[in-house]
DNA sequence: CTCCGACCTGGAGTGCGCTCCAAGTCAAGC
DNA sequence: GCTTGACTTGGAGCGCACTCCAGGTCGGAG
């Protein structure tokens, strides 16, 4: 079980320092992270891993406050993987309409990029 | 050529009358829009034609100052084709990396979705 | 003993993209 | 002539997610 600084967290994380600590006092993170004597932040494997789920729903768009609902409730403990449900799916949801809106919009955009290509480099 | 008051040009874009307002100040438009004797604003169907252009670039994530870029090369006229073609083949890349990185991130998301299925929902 | 560098804190600041407000104008209906 | 409602403006305000700052602590090296 190694234990990290807060640098070595961010470095594997692809957050910042600044981030890690705010995402602390945000309440996303599932308790406050160990402390060495020096009263420097120790990060653990496990603390590492819920930080990467973290990041994937960031990642996906999920708000700040949606996170930290998701994270008090993993907090709370077993009964409620019903409601954690919920919220992935409706997250899913979102994210695959954003998706496919995105996609959609990105195959008008190809459209014109081909018009300009046909007019910088015409027939050739 | 219909023209369109704020309103009737909000219903059709999906977009607010103040973002119209705040897109024309902040230059994404091609030129400030007509306006009637009274100083509404009417818009015309290419107005609307490039507002929905300009929706597009928004949706895929493109950010305001690389829209006012874009609107300023289409404004200068003939001539930068080439480099309307790099601004919307860059932001394109963008946006195909980040399409990729959120389907990822969704699957591993989708991964816990089916724990916690099989949690809710034990073997049926 | 001093310095350095990594870390700590509460709180302020930043950038983005809207979003709204107050006060005013205008045209139409009563 | 008065009211209503849709619009106008410059500028302020807001929500989000960081991002940074000032001032302080701590442990180790020289």
């Amino acid at each position: 079980m190694t234990s990290l600084s807060i640098a070595e967290a961010a470095e594997q994380t692809g957050l910042t320092a600044h981030t890690l600590r705010y995402y602390e006092r945000d309440g996303l993170l599932l308790h406050s992270v160990e402390r060495a004597p020096s009263g420097h932040r120790r990060y653990t494997d496990d603390d590492l891993r819920w930080i990467q789920m973290v990041t994937r729903l960031r990642a996906t768009g999920m708000p700040i406050r949606d996170v930290r609902r998701y994270a008090a409730l993993v907090r709370d403990g077993d009964g409620n993987e019903a409601e954690r449900l919920d919220l992935l799916l409706a997250h899913r949801e979102v994210v695959e309409r954003q998706l496919a809106e995105v996609s959609s919009h990105l195959r008008a955009i190809d459209h014109k990029i081909a018009l300009y290509e046909h007019k910088v480099a015409p027939s050739a």
